[in-house]
DNA sequence: TCTCCAATTGAAAATAATTTTCAATTACGG
DNA sequence: CCGTAATTGAAAATTATTTTCAATTGGAGA
């Protein structure tokens, strides 16, 4: 999670800790939110002005090898980046405001199991991604009246 | 699923059925298997040669939004279209041949209720795919012994 | 069957997202 | 410090998708 796990992390793979990959996990971990690489370049040049948009793309790759951050898939097929806690998780995603809610343990075992046993594949990967509105902003579109 | 039902579907939508359209739905219901635009184009352009590439992808969010074929997301970002005979199923999908198997049921409805009470968040979409080996391709894995 | 018009089409151009190339720079083990 | 492999950013290239627009076509109604 932290600088310190990081360089650690990369050492063992033999790649170093540099300006850019800290600026781009920080941008990440204090978002609380998903981010596309081009808004992951867009405030990470804040804080390291000499950043490349090249570099985010190739840092967010290695990132997520690492299990540092999750690419998320929506629907529409656009995607975008959070950072994680835990090993397995998946994001629950406002779609309004962009908050990223972790969860562990989707549980799809039992219908892995099932599948499984009555079409014969062996399941190795499954994306999972839940959408929906976050309390905060269900709240705001429950109570519009404000403005004008 | 076949031309009768669309051109009703259609007319509804003040919609056309045109050749194209049926080329593009016939190639994905007797494919079996995941498909990318470019390889409906490809393979629908045999059938119907003056078909255009812009038509394809147009013609792909239509039938999407019609019921008949649904969109996948791979892992690594890439999109493809296989047909559908359920209104709300997902796919399990051949890594290896493409095959696409669909499935009903997903059964997502105790890990949302439970995460909606836990986060307070209201879910409103999903996107879940599975991906793995479908039993032809396991055993010709584990039996590779053959050419030279 | 014929007519008419909105819906549809394909080609080309435009856009968006991502990747490659490459010479210059930088992190870090020794 | 030094040497070198890893990394970088800019620019060019690639890939996927969308927009534009004039020509064509399906099908409802006469």
């Amino acid at each position: 999670m932290d600088r310190v796990t990081l360089h650690h992390d990369l050492r063992e793979h033999h790649r170093k800790l540099t300006r850019a990959r800290q600026a781009v996990l920080e941008i990440l971990t204090q978002a609380n939110r998903h981010l596309t690489p081009a808004a992951v370049y867009r405030k990470a040049k804040i804080k390291y002005p000499h950043l490349g948009l090249t570099t985010v793309y190739r840092t967010l790759d290695l990132l997520v090898e690492l299990g540092y951050i999750r690419r998320i898939h929506f629907a529409d097929g656009c995607h975008s980046y959070a950072a994680t806690a835990q090993a397995h998780g998946h994001h629950l995603v406002c779609s309004v405001c962009g908050r990223a809610e972790e969860f562990g343990n989707c549980d799809l075992e039992a219908l892995m199991k099932s599948l499984q046993a009555k079409t014969g594949f062996e399941i190795s990967v499954h994306v999972l991604e839940l959408m929906g509105l976050c309390p905060e902003c269900r709240a705001k579109s429950r109570a519009p009246k404000r403005k004008k």
